[in-house]
DNA sequence: AGTACAGCCTGCCTGC
DNA sequence: TGCAGGCAGGCTGTAC
């Protein structure tokens, strides 16, 4: 489940590997087409878009990670829920569930791995018309200096939903997803049902401070390999953060601060897990 | 317009 | 042991 950090820890260890790299081929050894991909794009389209572009550079954007290529045009993906990119040697053995590859001149290739296939893949070109909206559709960066407590006050003030649910949602603040929403309102000791228009003050400068906060953490720490084992990085390893997780996936063990019993419950139907005696 | 929710998908875990 | 059913949650489309 790559949410903000583990997307910006990949895409720290693929750019030196990638950048400058021509993309000489792509290949579907599944022949199964990735969502967006299908929806805007017939495959060979795609490919002859791709073939011959070189990677200029790197970026992310809430949980997508964008290649800018030359000539000018952008390809995009989403690692959705169990996504992985590996850089690996023409001819090494495919792993299960690849199902997308993208070959360089250099005898390397990178390989798009996704066991659930929520995850997307497609391309932004610089015809307006062919670009699906969904980038241009996000709320602001959360670790970017415009984010500020102003900010966060006027998107939590025009809302009328519980907090949880608006943390999750891209239109607001783009990035987070369960594990770190779950953590963020620990830290801010907030409970995850509060309405989002009726933190005070004091609540917001928390939720503020504590939103970059996990995240620059979990950056530092190479993002969350939760339970599941999914999520790796741009070398193949294992985050470090789940190591370092206060409530997600502790339903049922002592809260690290009070010894309350961590509990869960479905909010916006997604489980949330917190402390009852610390979140307000 | 803003919000809520089912549905997509498959591996893994639990309970019978 | 084997299998059904529930759960995990990214996002989109649809309904209210």
């Amino acid at each position: 489940m790559p949410e903000l950090p583990e997307i910006e820890t990949i895409k720290n260890d693929l750019a030196p590997k990638v950048i400058g790299k021509i993309i000489t081929n792509v290949s579907f050894p599944l022949d199964s087409n990735i969502r967006i991909l299908r929806r805007f794009h017939s495959t060979p389209d795609f490919i002859k878009e791709l073939k011959g572009t070189k990677i200029q550079f790197l970026r992310r954007r809430a949980k997508y990670l964008v290649f800018y290529l030359i000539p000018s045009k952008s390809l995009v993906m989403h690692l959705g829920m169990s996504g992985q990119l590996r850089l690996k040697k023409t001819g090494t053995p495919y792993e299960p569930y690849t199902r997308a590859v993208f070959h360089f001149n250099n005898g390397t290739e990178l390989r798009f791995i996704d066991p659930r296939k929520f995850g997307e893949i497609f391309l932004k070109l610089p015809s307006l018309q062919s670009s699906p909206l969904t980038l241009d559709r996000l709320g602001p960066e959360p670790l970017e200096k415009d984010f500020s407590i102003t900010c966060l006050t006027r998107i939590l003030q025009k809302s009328r939903r519980v907090i949880k649910t608006l943390l999750l949602d891209q239109k607001s603040i783009a990035g987070i997803g369960n594990i770190y929403s779950d953590e963020i309102l620990f830290n801010a000791k907030i409970h995850p049902t509060r309405l989002a228009n009726t933190l005070d003050e004091d609540d917001i400068k928390r939720l503020h401070r504590s939103i970059r906060k996990i995240l620059k953490d979990a950056i530092d720490n190479r993002g969350t390999t939760a339970a599941d084992k999914r999520y790796r990085d741009g070398l193949g390893k294992v985050g470090k953060f789940q190591k370092k997780l206060k409530v997600y996936q502790r339903r049922g063990k002592p809260c690290f601060s009070c010894g309350t019993t961590i509990k869960s419950m479905r909010v916006g139907g997604r489980s949330a897990s917190f402390c009852t005696h610390c979140q307000k």
